[in-house]
RNA sequence: GGGUCGGUGCCCGAGUGGUUAAUGGGGGCGGACUGUAAAUCCGCUGGCUCUGCCUACGUUGGUUCAAAUCCAACCCGGCCCA
């Protein structure tokens, strides 16, 4: 990955790069990223670096986390993180990668994921689990974008408009594929490339950090810096971390991923599970570990990968025992392992007894719905102590005949019960 | 604005008055196998404390003993024209 592109750059801006541009003549700063690097150097001042996220969800996965790690990286070697929170464009919705155009969302909710976001990114958090550096004077900027775009005036926004041309817009492969299949594209949706760009503009950023799908909203901003006379930042962008399933990208939608704040336990039995062709991708861009050193068996590897991970969120002993845990769960599928380990409990506060298998299930939220615990009954899914349960109307009388017992829900998921 | 085609379950996509939660595929979930993987095989895939009862084919209303299927209006989209 990116031999060429790590030309002079130092290994913790090099790892998993998955492009970088401009990457011209060596020792122009503004051609080479290396070079600029030198030149903040020997001027003592920072790069400002820019990471936009548009709060449009609650919880922040292992996807999303690359990109602030790199951002973390810049922040460790000196450099101003400007994390920019797109408050504004959030409401217009990204149209990258999207099929079609996006449902806006209110402020109030725009708010409230953001306000989330940052407690996820280690904000009044305990810093040794901190996915950034809320600490150190002068390493982070945290910005919004409605404090420029809210205000904007018709003009201005013809301006930007004027910038950019609709054969661009429509060389954008997200757009021209929706374009071609005759799926409807907003005008409004060609505005939000342009008010990205007009971040970077606004917090004069050195860098841009983006995953790959970012490439043309990246480059955009480098044409409106260039256009209000600034020095064109830097695009660096990262690979979009696969999912679960290991083949596409990992996102909420599509139900692959594992979140920022889960538990050890879960974590690890995810992580641990991944096809063996996106680890590698995994241990690039989540940890620090040297692939090299690492044994070469596909399931040791997993085991490795999955460890550090929950280790950088939970630290070693939660890590540990998650791996212990995990390994007792699946490996004894009787259920004397199920019997000690930490298992996340699920309370039982909810049920009205007596209550019949599948719905003691649903209430417990165990499954979705009740129709889906009755399906997972009928199927084999379903043990409870390691005993499988057959029949989806077996009753129970009372919480007192289900406290402290563990139901294995297919291979993956387990839940104590407890009363209260 | 005019013409025309179209809106079906998570997605794609059949169905064009009457056994039916609605063919098929994808995805998802579960089971067997395995390395807790991949591949393969099998089952399930609207909701409900479920031997039954609800809600469903863009929306609303109508025709009919009976509609996703017929009619009307409306909403939303593609394409062509302006």
């Amino acid at each position: 990955m990116g031999q060429g592109l790590a030309h002079g750059l130092p290994p913790w801006l090099s790892r998993g790069l998955d492009d970088l541009f401009p990457a011209g003549a060596a020792e122009d700063a503004d051609q080479a990223l290396a070079a600029r690097l030198e030149e903040a150097r020997r001027r003592g001042r920072p790069l400002r670096v820019k990471l936009g996220i548009d709060p449009t969800g609650s919880e922040i996965h292992l996807g999303h986390s690359i990109l602030f790690r790199k951002l973390r990286a810049f922040q460790d070697a000196g450099h101003t993180a400007v994390l920019i929170i797109g408050d504004f464009t959030a409401r217009i919705g990204d149209p990258t990668g999207k099929s079609a155009t996006r449902v806006q969302l209110g402020a109030a909710e725009v708010e409230a994921n953001a306000d989330t976001y940052l407690v996820q990114l280690g904000l009044g958090q305990d810093p040794a689990h901190a996915l950034l550096d809320f600490q150190t004077p002068g390493r982070l900027e945290v910005r919004r974008n409605g404090e420029w775009l809210a205000g904007m005036d018709l003009p201005a926004v013809i301006e930007l408009l004027g910038i950019s041309t609709v054969g661009q817009m429509l060389a954008k492969e997200d757009f021209a594929n929706r374009y071609g299949s005759g799926t409807p594209i907003s005008l409004h949706e060609f505005l939000y490339p342009l008010l990205q760009g007009y971040d970077s503009v606004q917090v004069q950023a050195d860098v841009e950090l983006g995953g790959t799908d970012q490439k043309f909203n990246v480059a955009m901003g480098r044409d409106l810096q260039r256009h209000f006379g600034h020095r064109p930042q830097f695009g660096l962008l990262l690979p979009i971390l696969p999912g679960l399933d290991g083949v596409q990208k990992m996102s909420k939608s599509l139900g692959n991923t594992v979140g920022l704040r889960e538990d050890p336990l879960s974590m690890y039995s995810k992580l641990e599970k991944v096809p063996d062709a996106v680890v590698n991708d995994y241990l690039t861009l989540l940890t620090e570990l040297d692939l090299e050193a690492l044994p070469a068996n596909p399931r040791q590897r997993q085991q490795a990968m999955a460890l550090e991970v929950t280790r950088q969120r939970h630290g070693v002993a939660a890590a540990a025992q998650a791996q212990l845990d995990a390994a007792r769960l699946v490996g004894g599928a009787s259920g004397s392992g199920a019997a000690d380990a930490e298992v996340p409990e699920a309370s039982l506060a909810a049920v009205n007894f007596p209550a019949k298998a599948f719905y003691l299930l649903s209430a417990v939220g165990l499954c979705a719905t009740s129709s889906e615990a009755r399906r997972q009954i009928t199927g084999g899914g379903v043990r409870l102590d390691g005993e499988k349960l057959a029949d989806p109307n077996q009753e129970f009388a009372d919480a007192a005949a289900l406290a402290g017992k563990v139901v294995q829900l297919g291979r993956k998921t387990f839940r104590r019960l407890v009363v209260g």
